[in-house]
This record gives structure tokens, sequence and C-alpha cells, in this order.
DNA sequence: CATTTAGTTCAAAATATACTGAACATTAAA
DNA sequence: TTTAATGTTCAGTATATTTTGAACTAAATG
């Protein structure tokens, strides 16, 4: 023990572990649900939830396990996985022997890629169905169209990509010019809801 | 018990449960796996596999049931689940007290709509969580770039389908002919793999 | 070298999900 | 009205997955 966890739990613990407010609390569970049903754990999305919302460079492991209250176990298993699929990424400081983690900002076309890993799956099969008909009919017509749509739009899709970065500052300014006006209708909708 | 199954259990039979090839057995098995990683139960990706390699109009229940081996029960609830998520249709035909289940044909615009929903539900969340933050870093900016791009891209998918339909006939001619080609290939392959 | 920190590993428990099989419902035919 | 055909439903079982918790490693500190 140390001398500081003698002067009181709650001393200093607050400036490590600083509470999360209950819609953060709640959006961690939502993204864990969310996760789900995406194929994934639960513990994958609370985990990756809390770092994208908790407003710090990098958090530690136990203050990932104090925000979603899991065992070490399940955090030390979660954020391999998580590090494994490159949702989050380890950082380190001189120093200090903690591993620190953070949300890898992937870019745009990583994240396409990997939505396209499952398409290609499901067309390669209904392509290896259309070769195993001892016929042709209705179906192995619809087959050739369905596989053929997605080697075609996998192609179109990159281009895509391509576009996107030569736009994206452009649509990004707008995006924030519209928040920005947004602002006042929040504030003014506080206030309603306040009253 | 009717006089056809007391003249031998394996007489008619084979008209109505025509046995499968090995490697349609083996086809069934690896659509379960398939659907099982895309989230889906292993059983739904035999049915839907059956369904589309089964050179069949549409098979019956008790088709469909030998082919995957598996309980009524079960059966009748993997065909409820496709049926819902309009993998499969089922039809009937006068004077038949049967049902018979099909592939449902959906159209390309649907099958990427139903991929898009994941997407949806994604891009949200990485909205919400931005709108939870209690400070702007380079989080919320990547958070704000991933949904402007998800929802710029869904627009654009929908300019690509529309895009697919017209040129579609003329890219299937091609991809039939480069098949056509191939097929002298594929028996010299079968000769080699024979010998 | 003993102790603390920081995490890993893995067997077992908890939980969730899928599947079976028997009882049941419904309609048609005998 | 009885029997047969065609499924459906659901409780219980089987299976798979997730999570815990305790024992462990490895490195740093006193």
């Amino acid at each position: 023990m140390n001398s500081k966890s003698k002067s009181g739990p709650s001393s200093d613990n607050a400036e490590k572990f600083p509470a999360l407010s209950n819609e953060k609390l709640q959006y961690i569970e939502e993204s864990g649900l969310m996760f789900e049903t995406l194929g994934m754990t639960r513990m994958t999305g609370r985990v990756f939830g809390y770092l994208i919302i908790c407003d710090l460079d990098a958090a530690s492991f136990d203050q990932i396990r104090e925000a979603v209250r899991a065992s070490k176990g399940s955090i030390s298993g979660t954020l391999k996985q998580l590090m494994q699929i490159d949702f989050v990424e380890a950082i380190s400081y001189p120093g200090d022997r903690k591993t620190y983690y953070r949300p890898t900002k992937v870019s745009i076309g990583t994240l396409l890629n990997s939505r396209n890993y499952q398409t290609k799956m499901f067309s390669d099969s209904l392509q290896k169905a259309r070769s195993l008909k001892s016929r042709e009919d209705d179906v192995s017509d619809w087959l050739l169209e369905v596989s053929c749509f997605y080697e075609w739009i996998g192609k179109r899709l990159a281009d895509l990509v391509e576009e996107w970065e030569t736009i994206k500052v452009s649509h990004l300014k707008k995006k924030q010019n519209a928040e920005k006006n947004n602002h006042h209708i929040n504030i003014y909708r506080n206030k309603l809801n306040n009253s």
C-alpha cells in the first residue's frame, strides 16, 4: 500500500479516473450492443466506445477497466482483438511503464476495404454456387448478375475513395458551418427542456 | 402408411429427393459457415445454399430438411428468418398442399441497401459519439470525417446502382463470352486430374 | 532480493444461441 | 368423422461464446 491510497480512496482517484456522465456511460453500453449486431463482442464495443468519447489523448488499461467495469482478463483480450483489427492502437511514454490505448484514426479507404471483405466472400460463394449448378435457370442468371455487380462495384468504390479525398476539405467545411448554425437551436432546445 | 412406402423406401424416394453430389453437400456446409461469419446462423446458410444449387424451381419443406439433415423445427424457424430478410420466398401450386421455397432474386439495389443498414448504424453511432465529447481533438475530427464520408457515399452508391442497370446487359455478355472460352480450359483440367 | 506494477493466460462459470423432438394446430382427403 | 399430410410452437438440451478470477510472467523499483 502506498501513502496515497491511505489518504482516501477518492482523493486523487478522481484525477486518474474522471467520472463519466450518465450520457457517456449510456453511450458505452449502446456501442457495446451495436458492435454485437455487427458480429463482434459487446466488450469490444464498450471499450472502443469509451476510447472515442473519453476525451483523453490515450487511456490506460485501468482507466478502461474502470470505465467499462470488466475483469482484467476481459480487457486484455478485448484490447488485443481491437488492435488486431486495427481499431485501436497502443502508445507508450518514456519513463512510464503503462501502455496507453487510443482509437486508430483509420483512413476511409481502409474502413471501406474491411467492409468489402465480407462482400467479396459472399460474392465468391455465389459464383461457386453457379459453377456447381447442373442446369442454367433464373437462379444461375441471378447468381451471375450479383457476382458481376460486386466485382464491378469493388472497382468503382476505389474511385469514390479517391474522389472523396479531393472533395472532403470543402465538404467538411460546409458541414461544420451547418453545425455552428444549429448550435443556437440546440441552446434554445435546452432552455425549453429545462423549463 | 400408404402403399407407396411399403413398396420400398428408395423406390421413388430417389425422384423426390435426388441425391446431392459430394461437392454440393460440401457447398451447403461452406455456405453455412460463411453465413455464420456474416452474423447469421449456420442453418440459414445451409438452407439458402441448398436452395441456390438444388436445380429445382422450388424445393419443398421435406426436400430441404432431407438435404440439410435438420429437424422440422429448425427448418421451420430458419425458413421464416430467410423469408423475413427476403432471401427466400414461398410459392404454392393449385391442388398441392405443400409450400415450396426458392431464393428471392432480389434486385441489386435492395441487396446494397441491406448492406448499408449496418454502415448507417455505425456511422450514426460515431456522430453521436462526437456530440458527446467535451473537447475537440483529433478523434472528433476523425469522427466527423468518417460519418460525413458514409453519408456522402450512401448517395453515391444509389447513383452507381442506376449506372449498373444501364450497363449490365453489355457487361454480362462479356462475362459469359469469357466463360465459354474458359470452358475448354476446364475440360482440359479435368482430364489432367483424372489421369 | 523482495515487492510492486502491469498486464497475460487459461480453466471454469455464466450467458447466449441454436437445435431437437414431441405435442399441437390446421387443412384436406378417405 | 377418422386419418393423413404439412407444417408450427416451444420447453428442454446441446453447443458455442464471453467473462471472470486466480495464478502466473516479466520488468522495474526500493
